[in-house]
DNA sequence: GTGAAAGCGCTAACAA
DNA sequence: TTGTTAGCGCTTTCAC
């Protein structure tokens, strides 16, 4: 390994000499060609600074704990990942990975992390679920992303649940969709909720009533493709808002059995923007998109911001790939939530509206930002293969 | 912080002596009720040893840096990440990560990890692909894991492909499929060409001539689905073998609009065993699972006893959180490959085979290691919601 | 402008 | 059986 001590023999110079060069705080104090040469050495000899020995000083490590239950199981935590990970990198930071497991005891793995003195901790769910953070942490820098804590302590974010359903909803309506049904999740989840909600309020906002027949819980396979087949027969609904992209599926299951075509006798919105259901479902499924990759990315500003005491959103220090437009302000009162986007395919009725005719729904009781929408001809993220 | 001077300060010995009990090397060096002491005070206090000093000291970190690409778009990338934290975990390491996206300069980052003094990496895709490991590497301990290099100079571990094609085509043959299409990949993927060689090569240990018009090659969308339809229009298989699962779900289509049952009129079999293709698909699509979890707990687990020079898994340090028997050892000579079980579920005639009666091919050329077939009631996944 | 020296928390060789 | 001491690589104060 070289050292600094290296260096300052190569250049005949003292340790100390060395590190203000390499430290950049050699202005007016270390003569220009003097600088030039450690420099020089430095590059010839491969010099990388000891990370180790400068924490040991500073008592900063410049490093996260990403604490997560799921890591492993669902198709949207690297999103949430990356977004962290982006972040914490053009901010110096790295980040280490700790899958938590709802069963397993990870006071091992915090005890490990408070050995490394890990700067500050994500706790994040893969779904919007109520939390409890170790007590163990309760005095260190802690924040919550795509979760909610049942005793509120620490800074978190989460979707706009609420403007999910009023936005997919709505946009129903405005393809002249007057019996919409509502295919929801069989569990009492934050995002259920949230959405159940959102849905009723944008047919209340639009005049139409309220028709329980055309709702129905489902879980997955034959007993769900039954009960949406059902509620399809019984009601014959002119769009379906479905809690997610798997729930819509049924959906197109039914229409091809029964010869109709999605995009025109029925239309059809999910949620999740799930890449595989998109790939696949023809035509596209048109779905809204939770913005993992953005909860992530704010999730580790956030915490950075609480390290250093400064923003680095408004310093402009960071810069998300894609979406900015979404990120919420890093200083909310209470929990940050982020509007999430339509994205438009071909599943409604009138093919994808365009970004200038459509005004996304001001939610009302939601403190959301204001949305930006994706563009119309699909989904922000990458492409696969 | 609390560190053992404290310690020593309130117990009323040395630093050194603090040090020797900390560590375990107090037997017979420490008097016992001293050592009592000294973990009372700890605890008491609540020490944690700084880990920065002592890797400092000892010029290793017990940490590894987990390097990838499309962290964030593959909805498998989690379950890598997830076996390769698992084994780093039980084996006292942590794991930063680091997304390598491909048109992103990672250097500054292997600057950084090289600052930190990682003391391995693992290198990991998320589909069988080529790659090729920065030189910075070069005199690092490096494990490529799920993909390839052109010119080979680490250890890696990736899917037996060929096995693939040959289990999943032999299943069909046993189920009483004679005429098995073939849905392929449009791209010339590493993964393609495996999977298709032993699909042929099954073909042909079971006396079945070859038919290209029995085989595709699709992408996504309507195109796909077209073409699925018009293959299976054309030529009425009786079983069709996937190239992933996504790609199976056009036949459910062609089914649907066909009034034909999949698993009583036309057997399927994909690959990936998607969670979210096999919680939607009626009847369960049957596929053959890639053992993404158990590649980076090898992954890990190889990284590990390279740098420490111990085989873990000899060693019994570690142990997978599931599916075992499909670890192939560490020392293999060229890389290792690993089998893929098929996941039964009801899309194939006949219905799940049970274990007794499945005897999973020996595959032809392959240096596969004895495999493991998975239950017969689906997925050795933890469930999602 | 430059260098000597102390010390971050811990380990290990050596002394007592 | 316990304590003293040097030093891991780096930063920072202070003297020159």
């Amino acid at each position: 390994m070289v050292t600094m001590k290296d260096i300052a023999a190569k250049a005949c110079v003292s340790i100390s000499t060395v590190s203000l060069v390499i430290n950049h705080r050699d202005k007016g104090r270390v003569k220009p060609d003097i600088a030039a040469t450690i420099w020089k050495v430095a590059e010839e000899l491969g010099y990388h600074p000891n990370a180790m020995a400068r924490s040991l000083r500073s008592g900063r490590t410049h490093t996260i704990a990403f604490i997560s239950d799921q890591v492993a199981t669902t198709p949207y935590a690297g999103e949430i990942i990356h977004g962290a990970e982006d972040a914490a990198r053009q901010l110096g930071y790295m980040m280490f990975i700790i899958d938590a497991d709802d069963e397993r005891d990870i006071s091992g793995d915090i005890d490990r992390m408070l050995s490394w003195g890990v700067d500050g901790y994500i706790y994040a769910k893969f779904a919007n679920r109520y939390i409890s953070v170790p007590p163990t942490l309760d005095d260190m820098q802690v924040v919550v992303v795509n979760a909610e804590e049942r005793t509120v302590i620490h800074p978190r974010i989460e979707p706009d649940e609420f403007s999910i359903g009023y936005d997919a909803t709505t946009r129903l309506i405005h393809a002249g969709c007057r019996r919409i049904a509502y295919i929801g999740c069989d569990e009492p989840a934050i995002a259920q909720v949230g959405r159940f909600k959102g849905y009723r309020q944008a047919l209340k906002d639009a005049g139409i009533p309220f028709d329980k027949r055309l709702t129905s819980r489902v879980s997955h396979g034959r007993p769900a493709l039954e009960a949406v087949c059902k509620l399809l027969d019984d009601t014959h609904p002119d769009g379906v808002f479905a809690f997610n992209d798997a729930r819509a599926v049924y959906v197109y299951d039914y229409a091809f059995q029964h010869g109709l075509t999605i995009g025109e006798d029925l239309s059809v919105i999910g949620v999740d923007n799930h890449e595989v259901i998109c790939d696949t479902t023809v035509p596209a499924l048109t779905s809204v998109e939770l913005p993992h990759y953005e909860m992530g990315f704010w999730g580790a500003c956030k915490i950075i911001s609480m390290i250093e005491g400064t923003d680095p959103i408004e310093q402009e220090r960071v810069t998300p790939s894609y979406n900015a437009a979404s990120m919420p302000p890093l200083d909310t009162d209470g929990p940050a939530r982020i509007h999430c986007a339509i994205v438009e395919k071909e599943s409604i009725v009138g093919g994808p509206r365009t970004h200038d005719d459509s005004e996304p729904a001001q939610t009302a009781g939601s403190d959301a930002n204001p949305s930006s929408s994706a563009s119309a001809d699909g989904s922000r993220r990458p492409q696969r293969r």
